[in-house]
DNA sequence: ATGGTGGTCCTACCA
C-alpha cells in the first residue's frame, strides 16, 4: 500500500478553500495536514473536505490564530490535541491512522511558534517561547514516545537548518528560522526519536529546497529568496518505504496564494 | 537602514 501526505500552511483554510481544491485535484493526497488553519473548531469548513474525500479530520482549531488540521482518506483510530509552554494556542495535533503496522501510523502536525525579530530569548519573549516549545516538544518525544513505532512528523517548524535550505546562508544567520540557536534545538528534536528529514533523505544537499517565499519579495521567483521551513519527518521503521518527494512551487503563483508551498511525501508500507 | 505584503476582525497583532 502507498501513503501519499501533504503538509500545507494554508494561512486561513475559509479563505484558501478554493486552492485547496485545485491542490487535491492535482495531488490527491491520502492525508493532508494543514497549518494556520486560523478558525475555531465549530466553523471549520468540514464539509468542503467531506466532498474531497476526507472523510476522517483531526482539528485543533481557534479563533484568529494558529490552529492546525489533519484530513484524511483513511481511518483515524484515535486523535488528540495537545498544548505546549501552558497556552491554549492550537500548535500540535495527533492521529492515529488505522494502517501499515497493526498499532497504525501515528502523524504528527505541528506549527511551531515563529519567534518573532530578534532572535534572543532575553530581548524577545517570542523567540523565547519558540526555544522553550522546542525544548518541551523534544524532552516529550525523548521520554514518552517509542522510536521502534512507525511515525510521521510534519509541519511548518518555522526553522531552515541547513545553507541549502535558505537563499543566503550567510545573510540569514541572524535572521530568525535560520540562526544557529535555533538550528541546534531543531536538531535535538530530531534527535529525540532518531527522526529522518524524509524531504533530504529523497533529495540530498547540496540541492536548494525552499518551501516558503515572503509575501513581501517581489518577483519571487526571479529572485528566489525562499526558505525550507515546511518538514517532514517519519521514524526508521518508515524510513526504508520512502519512495519521492515534491514541493509544489506553482501554488505559490495562483489567485490570493498561502506564502508557502506544500510538500508532500511518498511513503510505501507494504 | 528601512519597508516591503497579507491574514484576522475592527484595532492591533501576528506572520
Amino acid at each position: 500500500m502507498n501513503l501519499r501526505i501533504s503538509t500545507w500552511n494554508i494561512n486561513s483554510v475559509r479563505l484558501r478553500i478554493g486552492l485547496i481544491e485545485r491542490f487535491v485535484k492535482d495531488v490527491s493526497p491520502d492525508v493532508l495536514c494543514l497549518q494556520e488553519i486560523k478558525v475555531d473548531d465549530p466553523l471549520f469548513p468540514a464539509d468542503a473536505f467531506h466532498d474531497m474525500g476526507y472523510k476522517y479530520h483531526a482539528v485543533a482549531g481557534q479563533k484568529g490564530y494558529h490552529g492546525v488540521a489533519i484530513l484524511s482518506r483513511i481511518p483515524i483510530k484515535k486523535w488528540e490535541r495537545k498544548n505546549w509552554c501552558d497556552k491554549e494556542e492550537a500548535r500540535h495535533v495527533i492521529a492515529t491512522l488505522d494502517c501499515g503496522p497493526k498499532a497504525g501510523i501515528d502523524v504528527h502536525n505541528f506549527y511551531i511558534p515563529a519567534g518573532g525579530d530578534i532572535p534572543d530569548p532575553d530581548k524577545n519573549d517570542k523567540f523565547a517561547h519558540k526555544m522553550q516549545f522546542l525544548d518541551d516538544v523534544s524532552a516529550w518525544f525523548r521520554n514518552e514516545e517509542d522510536p521502534k513505532k512507525a511515525k510521521i512528523l510534519v509541519g511548518d517548524l518555522n526553522i531552515a537548518p541547513s545553507e541549502h535550505d535558505v537563499w543566503s546562508h550567510k545573510q540569514l544567520l541572524k535572521v530568525v528560522s535560520h540562526t544557529p540557536i535555533e538550528v541546534e534545538k531543531l536538531a535535538i528534536l530530531q534527535d529525540s526519536l532518531g527522526w529522518v528529514d524524509a524531504v533530504r533523505h529523497l533529495v540530498p544537499e547540496p540541492e536548494p529546497l525552499f518551501s516558503w517565499w515572503s509575501y513581501r519579495s517581489k518577483d519571487w521567483r526571479v529572485n528566489n529568496r525562499g526558505r525550507r521551513l515546511d518538514h517532514v519527518w517519519v521514524t526508521k521503521p518508515l524510513q526504508k518505504g520512502l519512495k519521492a518527494m515534491q514541493i509544489d512551487d506553482d501554488t505559490r503563483d495562483w489567485v490570493r496564494p498561502s506564502d508557502h508551498a506544500p510538500v508532500t511525501v511518498d511513503l510505501d508500507l507494504s
